[in-house]
DNA sequence: GAAGATACGGACCACGGGTCCGCTTTGCAA
DNA sequence: TTGCAAAGCGGACCCGTGGTCCGTATCTTC
C-alpha cells in the first residue's frame, strides 16, 4: 500500500505546528493577523517546515479545519439520531444546520480565517462541497421540496462564519437564541413547500 | 454650507480613477489580480493621487460600488412598483431580493472584490446595514412573521456575491433560473410564517 | 501676473506569503 | 557501531502589493 511513512521530526514538527496555530487563531481577535511567521515561531519550526508541511496558508487552514470538523463529520455519517442517517429529513435538516452553526460558533475565528484567506471563493472548497451534496440529499427526501440544489446553498449561506461571526460579536446575540433562530428559519423553509397546497 | 470646492483637475482625475476601475473590473477575471497600481496606470494617473482621492482600496471599491447601485436605491426608495414603498410587503420582499441579485448579477467582479477586500466582514459595510434595516423594515409589516432580524439576514446572505459568482460562473446556472429558484425560496419563507397556523 | 493653496506622481517603504539551498537528522544496512 | 543516502530543517532571501512622502506643477484668487 502507498500510505507514506513519514519520519518521526516530520510528524513532530507537523504537530507542534498545528497546535500553535490553534493557539494562535483562538488567541488573536482578527485571523489576518496572525501571519505565517507567527505561527512557524511559535511552533518553534523554521518557516521552510512550515510550508513543505501544508504547502500554503490555505493548506494550514484547511489541515486544521478538517482536524476539528472531524467529530461533526462521523456524527453526521454515522451517528445517533438527531444527526446520523437514520433520522427522518424533517428533523435531520435542521439538526445538521443546527451543528453546523454550533462547529462555526466554537471555532469562530478558523472558520473565518478559512473562508476569508481560502484562497479565493469558499465554495471551491471540497468541504463545502460536502456539506451541500449531504444537505441536497436530505432536502431531495421531503416530499413537495422542490430546488434542493439552491435552498442548500441557501440555508448554508445563513450560517457563514463570518455571518456567525457579525452576530455572535457585534450584535451580542447570545449563542442559545441565535440557535433557535436559524432553526425557526429552517423549519420554515421546510415547511413552505406545504405551504400552498391547501 | 460647508460643501468642499473640489479643483477642477480633481475632479476631472478622480472620474478617469472611476471609469478605469470599472472597466478593469469588468474585464478582469478575479477581482484581486485588478492592482492598484494598474487602475492609476490604466487611468493615467500616479498612484497618489488614487490614494488621495478615494484613501484605499476599500474606499476606491465603496465609491464605485454605490455609484453603481444609486439608481436601485432610487428605485427603492421612491421608485414605482413592485420596488417602492407603496408595494404590499409580500410582493416587496421578493422583489428586493431579485433586485439585489440582478445587481449582483450585473455586477459580479465589482461585488464580490468589494465583499472580500472590504477590510474585514462585509456586514460592517454601511450599504450592506441599509439593506438590512430596509428588508427587515419590511419584514416586520408581515403578519404573522417573527424573527424580521435574522430573517432579513439569511435572505440577504443567499444573494451574497461569492455565491452568485459560484452559481453563475462554476455551474452555469443561467440567469433567469437563478432568479426564479430565489423567488421560489424567498417566497417560501414568507408563507412559512401562515403555515403552522391552520 | 503673483502668491498661496491644492493637487500631482512616481520613487520609496513595510510587510506578508512563499522559495531556496547549505546544513542536520534520521533510518537503513552492512 | 558505523557509513551513507535520503529526507527534513530553517532562516535569509525574493517579490508583489498596499500605502506614504515630498519636490514639483497646476489651479485659483486678488
Amino acid at each position: 500500500m502507498p500510505e507514506r511513512t513519514f519520519r518521526k521530526d516530520a510528524a513532530r514538527n507537523r504537530e507542534a505546528v498545528l497546535a500553535a496555530a490553534d493557539a494562535l487563531f483562538a488567541r488573536c481577535e482578527r485571523p489576518e493577523d496572525v501571519t505565517m511567521a507567527d505561527v512557524s515561531a511559535a511552533a518553534g519550526v523554521g518557516k521552510g517546515t512550515l510550508f513543505r508541511a501544508f504547502g500554503d496558508r490555505a493548506g494550514l487552514l484547511r489541515a486544521l479545519y478538517e482536524a476539528r470538523l472531524k467529530p461533526v463529520r462521523q456524527a453526521v455519517e454515522a451517528g445517533p439520531p438527531p444527526l446520523g442517517p437514520a433520522t427522518p429529513p424533517q428533523e435531520r435538516v435542521p439538526a445538521l444546520l443546527d451543528a453546523v452553526l454550533c462547529f462555526k460558533l466554537d471555532n469562530r475565528r478558523l472558520a473565518l480565517a478559512l473562508e476569508e484567506s481560502g484562497s479565493g471563493s469558499p465554495y471551491q472548497a471540497e468541504h463545502y462541497e460536502r456539506w451541500h451534496r449531504m444537505l441536497q440529499g436530505v432536502l431531495e427526501q421531503i416530499p413537495g421540496l422542490t430546488g434542493s440544489d439552491f435552498t442548500a446553498h441557501a440555508l448554508l449561506a445563513a450560517t457563514r462564519a463570518d455571518l456567525v461571526e457579525h452576530l455572535a460579536g457585534a450584535e451580542r446575540v447570545p449563542r442559545e437564541r441565535m440557535r433557535a433562530q436559524l432553526t425557526h428559519f429552517v423549519t420554515g423553509v421546510l415547511a413552505s413547500g406545504h405551504a400552498g397546497e391547501e
